[in-house]
DNA sequence: TTGATCTTGACTTTCTTTGACCAATGGTGT
DNA sequence: ACACCATTGGTCAAAGAAAGTCAAGATCAA
């Protein structure tokens, strides 16, 4: 088998524990592997591209990393599902797992959810009559959910 | 992890913990964080920049200190400002209105303009009596704003 | 055979750490 | 006031620690 694909199998299996994304280094790596640190370069230029679904970041000097992210192509499908999900009604325990749900996936960043949870939590809804609350809730949870589908 | 990073994590612990502004002495962190102190300037000129939105200030020789601190409050405070602004009602036109005003100003993004839109139109509320509708909005539109302030 | 893909290593660039030396400030004794 | 000095912070350059680039050579597959 070929070195190159022993990195790139060694990347995968870490995003794959990893829920998505690897943080390497690149000359532990190297070492760990048996093979030369500019091979490393080799393999994520020609195997984790933006092209193919990769993110990579790196930084030198002390401390320095690679790190090798999967994109989420299936976002917006995600989404879309969590809508339908949603019936006429929704209250904020249900609101705020999914919230939570969606951060997990990185479907949405710790910004949005603040902003979305703001939207739907109860202190929002005093002058709602208590038998709407449910219903407005999801209203706009639904219609902001919407604005996130590209 | 590197050095620089603990520095800069403490620092902005303490500038989290003061309302944006951190004043530290030199020689005490440098000792406390177990670095040289030419460690702490390194930091401050690589991560506290104005570029970055920081301001820095010092002071050498007895009572010496260096402050640093977050000019970002133009945001929080322009932010605080309209929800300072908005009443008990808020009706949609207004919130439009507001809305254009912040993302022209820069202190929120389209994404964010679009999710607080969709939150407030007027498609969301349709289980909300007419006469609450304005009332709702209101709450929604603070706590929401509430969310970005930081 | 030949073009594409791999492998390797010398050289480059970027970021971090450290220490020697410099500059400002406030206090103290005359 | 003034000279002096202890106490701080500031600067800069060298050394160290990663990662990036590139091109030459090796291999493989059609």
């Amino acid at each position: 088998m070929r070195i190159s694909d022993l990195v790139a199998q060694y990347i995968n299996d870490i995003i794959e524990e990893q829920d998505g994304a690897a943080e390497i280094r690149r000359n532990e790596l190297a070492t760990t592997l048996g093979c030369v640190p500019s091979q490393i370069n080799y393999v994520i230029t020609s195997r984790f591209t933006p092209e193919q679904g990769y993110i990579v970041e790196s930084r030198r000097g002390g401390g320095g990393y690679i790190r090798i992210t999967r994109i989420n192509t299936t976002r917006s499908g995600a989404i879309m599902h969590i809508v339908n999900a949603i019936g006429k009604t929704l209250d904020k325990a249900t609101a705020e797992i999914m919230l939570t749900n969606m951060l997990d996936r990185e479907i949405i960043d710790t910004r949005t959810a603040r902003l979305m949870a703001a939207a739907t939590g109860e202190r929002a809804y005093a002058d709602v009559p208590p038998v709407h609350r449910d219903a407005v809730r999801a209203a706009v949870f639904k219609n902001m959910l919407l604005t996130l589908v590209n």
